[in-house]
DNA sequence: ATGGGTATGCAACTTTGTTGCAAAATTTAA
DNA sequence: TTAAATTTTGCAACAAAGTTGCATACCCAT
């Protein structure tokens, strides 16, 4: 049996710390001032590791912020490169981390995106680069986006 | 320069015949009961030869259908496999004319979508075919998607 | 601590999508 | 061709999603 290590309250303070230090960071960053929301916003998408739908963001902050704010920083986080959005096939808009932060609004997050169908989390396979494809005689690329729907390594047993 | 030859009525009225007979024959193909708006929608469709959002369809049918009605009729349609969505990251839903008929809401339209940034349409490359991705262990993959944005053959000089 | 600039919350509104039901149209069968 | 049975449509009412303007609250540099 594993035993459950709680850590001191000084160190699991400094955790703290050091993570909204980053958080900071990345909004000084960016030239954006540091507010609650922002703040808190930028954290469960860090803590969540995946991709969240404006719905998810609404619920998972618990009802704290105004859904007009949760709007408008999701589009500043886009503009500024720190999130991206990612496209599925059910109207919802997905947003996700940017790996390495994209220079204001270049994004260049070329990884593919998986959707597990059984528990409707989004991956995004920052090592699954997209493939190469060739496009017909005078098609100019800029974007592309790939997203794989399916069953994630924790539901396809 | 050059004449336009406008054809005679005859003509004119046997071709139309011609097509809405092609449009009939694949309502009924699809058990579907041939009515005014399916008639009109697919035919939109086969003019435009891209990709339609609800809203587009609303506009180009002049009004003359309900909005409600257009949403069944969409829905219908993709049931049935004569059209497909394209999922897109601004909250639309775009649809298209299958290449072939998929068999009773089993799509298989695994081909590239380009959408152009300069006339915003969408194409469906339908001689591109998906490129194979290698996903990590325990991934198992259903549908993919790919999506290229850029210009078009027709904006890119 | 204070002032200037930015972000937030509220209210009101638009757009998008859904559901139930009666009326109208389409199909089937005589 | 007509009449009954079935489907589809349009309307109304609603729910959800997204937008805009503006006054208040907050952030940050001085």
């Amino acid at each position: 049996m594993a035993f459950l290590v709680i850590p001191h309250n000084k160190i699991f303070q400094a955790f703290i710390n050091m993570v909204s230090t980053s958080i900071k960071e990345i909004l000084k960053r960016n030239q954006l001032s540091v507010t609650d929301s922002r703040s808190r916003i930028l954290e469960l998408f860090q803590a969540n590791n995946g991709a969240l739908a404006h719905n998810d963001i609404e619920k998972l902050s618990g009802e704290k912020f105004d859904r007009v704010t949760i709007y408008r920083t999701l589009q500043t986080f886009v503009e500024k490169g720190i999130i991206h959005t990612i496209p599925t096939a059910d109207n919802s808009i997905l947003y996700a981390l940017c790996k390495d932060e994209c220079s204001d609004g270049h994004h260049h997050d070329n990884h593919v995106h998986f959707i597990c169908d059984n528990c409707r989390k989004t991956y995004c396979l920052d090592d699954v680069v997209n493939p190469e494809v060739k496009l017909p005689a005078g098609f100019k690329p800029t974007v592309m986006e790939v997203v794989v729907n399916g069953l994630c390594n924790h539901c396809s047993n």
